[in-house]
Formats: structure tokens, C-alpha cells, sequence
DNA sequence: TTCGGTTTTTT
DNA sequence: AAAAACCGA
């Protein structure tokens, strides 16, 4: 038997490690013999760049299997780390390596996307046996569904659903103490520190303002629980004030579950479940969007190759306009509010929610551009990337995807700059040369500037009202 | 089980 | 402003 570690480097609430450790626990026991625990992770460089992981985020990832590896020789388990440059390399590998060490399974944790589970079909046609266990989303993929045994398409119906169903059935969750028993398997290996892995040094040092998961769960969770949960509903739109939970790149590697969050939650607030309209409800709406998310890619796998949501819009002709879609990439939009917003993503590799949905809303709806390329760009800069989330959030930016809303939604860049940035904190804090422009004025400085003859800052590359009719004609044509 | 009318919908 | 989901017949 093998643990193969994909998109789960984790050791807490992990079913495929428990598994795994149990099924070893219970040999010991009957034959007394320590068992040899192999796990195996794959740097696929290859196949990252062809699904367009950033830099930041697998920096994270390799930051995450280092730790890992730690954490699992205190458990008895060997991880081995292989360079594999992509998922076929990865099929050939396992099919040598269960025939060399005569393994029939390999025990896993499922991955949702089409890719993914291709390589896993190929494997599993190979002859080897893979047990998979899901645990990406606390309510389980196809669980949930209307009166029409279809999927949901709308957030607020699916939401009801999903706390039903929690509140009947509960969720599946592994706590950390239940591993302790395996440290005994540490000891009796006398498991020596270090692999080759350890010597080569993968690590780039990008995503170094974030640590590791361990101090997250130690320090970050029980923080935000405590101290932000209680205003996260109002603080969590304002860019400027550091209201959202930061977990969001640790879901996106699956060095945090879904479900011990769900446990936190409820400990620290037990009637959560059935408090809709509590101010602290604000925060497990958005796990619920996650998982909204991934069980809308498991129903409609076609989502992760870039097909839209609604097919009636396939017809739209999106502009090609490489030099717009660059300073839109770039921050040189002329609306503060945007480009401030794609210096922090460039700078930091990470951007607030509500900036996402402000930056998507320009490209697609001002300048008529493919969703596909901001989906793209957001993934290759963006710490936290996952295709379910940010496919979702860009379809439902560019209204090719969930969004029942009765008019056709167009963001405003001054207004929602206004709105959610009054005082221009956050457009200064990312484009500086507008310290000088009063806050009245930060959020559409042109007139200022010219009447005071500053050139400090490039013109509005697009009118909002001509693009706002300009969209609306774009769309009817569909 | 299928239908048509009514309520609801990430601002 | 329009489409989804529900609900009662």
C-alpha cells in the first residue's frame, strides 16, 4: 500500500493518511512486524505551468511538502519527493513503482478536476487500485441537489440545502488526537530525519509573508475566530483594513480542511449553523460559496476547460485587444480603484475579494475582454489560485455563469472605489503619486489634475458610460 | 409526477 | 430587469 499526496499536504484531518495508518496499525498488531510507510509527492513543473500555478503559490506548496515531511516521519511515514514533469510522467512512474515494490493500492484524497481525474482513470486502467476519499468540501460533491435532482444554480438555495444537510447528517471530520497513536510507529522505525529532498532546495523564499499551516491553525485561526469574527461582515469589503481570514491559500493547497474550520467555527459559536442572520454567519457564507463552487465544477465538468456556464453567450466575439488587456495586467487602467488593485496582485500575489470582483468586472464588462484571460492571469499571480473558486468568480463577473440577479450587472469603479474605499487609504497605500489628490477626488482624479496642471497619472483608458452601453449592446447581441 | 403561478435572487 | 426554485394542485 502507498499514500500518494496530491492536492492534501496535510496531516490533520486527512482520511486517506488515517486510512492508511490504520490499515498499517492493524497489521503491526497481528504481526507484530513494523511495516514500511511509504508516501509519495510529485514536483510536477511541467504540469504546473500547463495549469498555470504562479510562482507564489508553489512556493507555498513546496514550502508545505518540506513541513510535510517533517510531520510525517513523526508518524513512522517516509515521503518521498520525486520530480516528475507532468501528469503522464506521473502514471509511468506509479505503474514502475507499484510493480518494482509489488503495491496493488494507493490510497488518495480525490481531486475534483477533469485533468486530475484523468490521471487517475489511467492509473486505475493500469491495474492499480486507487482508494480515494473526498474531503475538499465538508458536504460531499452531489449531495446536494433541487426538487429536480439537479444541481443548484443559485448560491441562496443551495446554501439552505447544505445547512440542512449538515445539520441533519453533520460532516466527517479526523481530529488531531486521533493520530497520536501512530507516533508509536515513529519511534519503533527509528525514523532518521532528512531525505534527499531536504538537500535540494526548492524553496524561493515568494511566499515568505505567509507561514506555514502549523502556526496558521496555532495562531492565525484562533486570532481571526476571537477577534475578527465579529466584525468580519462589515470589515471584510474594505481593502484597506486586513478584515478577510487569509486562509484562503492553504484551502487552495489543501494544507487546511474545510471541515476543521467548520469545527472551529462551531466551538467558538455552536449556534451557527442556524443563525442566518448573525453578523458572525458572514464568514462560513463564504466557505458555503466554496463549496457552491466545487460542487457546481463536479456537476458540469466542462467548467475547467473554459466553456461558459450559460452556452447561450458562446457566441459573443471578445475582444483581442493585447494592448488594453497588458495595462489592465499592469495597473495603468486610469481608475485608481483598478489599478491599485492589480499593483497589490503583481506586488504581493494576493488581492482583496471585493478588488477581484472590481478588477474582473472592468476587464470584462469595460473592456470586453475574454474572462479566460483574467481567469488565466488571476492564476498565475495569485497565491491562492483554485480553479473551482476562480473560474466561479470570473463567469459570474462576466454574467456567464451563477448570478441571478434580475439586472444586468455592471460595477461602477468610482462608485464601488467610493463605497469601499472612502478615503482613497487603499489606492495611496498602491499608487503613492495620488498622496497629493484629496479624497474627494482620489477616486477619478482627472479633472483635479488637469485643472492643477499635475501630470502624475495616465488618462482612463475607457469611458464608464460609453463602456456601460457599449456592454449592455456587447450582451444583447448574445 | 408534472404543471403553472408565486417568491426569491452575492447588490 | 429575468431566471431559478419552490409550492400547491
Amino acid at each position: 500500500m502507498l499514500l500518494w499526496f496530491r492536492n492534501d499536504l496535510r496531516v490533520h484531518d486527512n482520511p486517506a493518511l488515517f486510512y492508511f495508518l490504520q490499515q498499517h496499525w492493524q497489521a503491526y498488531q497481528q504481526q507484530g512486524e513494523m511495516p514500511q510507510m511509504r508516501a509519495l509527492f510529485f514536483i510536477s513543473h511541467g504540469q504546473w505551468l500547463q495549469h498555470r500555478v504562479s510562482d507564489i503559490k508553489i512556493d507555498l506548496i513546496l514550502r508545505h511538502v518540506d513541513w510535510l515531511e517533517r510531520e510525517l516521519g513523526k508518524l513512522g511515514v517516509r515521503l518521498e519527493v520525486v520530480e516528475c514533469d507532468n501528469f503522464q510522467q506521473q502514471v509511468d512512474y506509479l505503474g514502475d513503482y507499484c510493480r518494482e515494490h509489488n503495491i496493488r493500492q494507493v490510497v488518495v484524497n480525490d481531486e475534483l478536476e477533469v485533468n486530475e481525474r484523468a490521471r487517475d482513470r489511467q492509473l486505475t486502467a493500469l491495474g492499480i487500485e486507487l482508494l480515494a476519499f473526498e474531503c475538499d468540501v465538508i458536504v460531499p460533491k452531489g449531495k446536494l441537489v433541487n426538487q429536480d435532482r439537479q444541481m443548484f444554480k443559485v448560491f441562496t438555495p443551495f446554501k439552505k440545502a447544505w445547512l440542512k444537510y449538515v445539520r441533519q447528517n453533520g460532516f466527517d471530520y479526523i481530529a488531531k488526537d486521533k493520530l497520536s497513536p501512530f507516533s508509536r510507529f515513529s519511534l519503533e522505525a527509528g525514523y532518521e530525519d532528512g531525505n534527499e529532498y531536504r538537500r535540494i532546495k526548492y524553496h524561493t523564499g515568494l511566499s515568505d509573508a505567509w507561514p506555514l499551516v502549523d502556526e496558521v491553525e496555532r495562531r492565525v485561526i484562533p486570532e481571526f475566530l476571537e477577534e475578527k469574527l465579529e466584525s468580519y461582515h462589515e470589515l471584510r469589503d474594505i481593502p484597506a483594513i486586513k478584515g478577510t481570514s487569509g486562509l484562503s491559500p492553504y484551502l487552495a493547497i489543501g494544507a487546511l480542511s474545510p471541515r476543521y474550520l467548520l469545527c472551529q467555527l462551531i466551538n467558538q459559536n455552536p449556534d451557527v449553523l442556524n443563525a442566518h442572520d448573525s453578523p458572525n454567519f458572514a464568514w462560513l457564507n463564504e466557505l458555503i460559496w466554496r463549496e457552491f463552487y466545487r460542487h457546481l465544477m463536479h456537476h458540469f465538468p466542462s467548467l475547467a476547460k473554459g466553456k461558459n456556464f450559460r452556452s447561450k453567450y458562446d457566441s459573443l466575439v471578445w475582444s483581442q485587444d493585447k494592448a488594453l488587456f497588458k495595462l489592465w495586467c499592469q495597473g495603468r487602467t486610469g481608475y485608481p480603484i483598478v489599478d491599485a488593485a492589480m499593483r497589490q496582485l503583481n506586488k504581493t500575489g494576493w488581492m482583496h475579494n471585493r478588488l477581484r470582483m472590481i478588477v474582473a468586472s472592468f476587464l470584462t464588462k469595460h473592456l470586453l475582454i475574454d474572462w479566460r484571460w483574467g481567469e488565466n492571469y488571476f492564476m498565475e499571480s495569485l497565491i491562492d489560485g483554485d480553479l473551482a473558486a476562480n473560474n466561479g468568480g470570473w463567469q459570474w463577473a462576466a454574467s456567464t455563469g451563477c448570478d441571478a440577479q434580475p439586472y444586468f450587472r455592471i460595477f461602477n469603479p468610482v462608485l464601488q472605489s467610493k463605497k469601499f474605499d472612502p478615503k482613497g487609504t487603499f489606492i495611496r497605500k498602491y499608487l503613492p503619486e495620488l498622496n497629493s489628490v484629496p479624497d474627494n477626488e482620489v477616486h477619478f482624479p482627472h479633472d483635479y489634475l488637469r485643472k492643477n496642471k499635475l501630470d502624475i497619472y495616465w488618462p482612463a483608458i475607457v469611458d464608464h458610460k460609453f463602456a456601460r452601453e457599449r456592454a449592455l449592446n456587447f450582451y444583447q447581441g448574445a
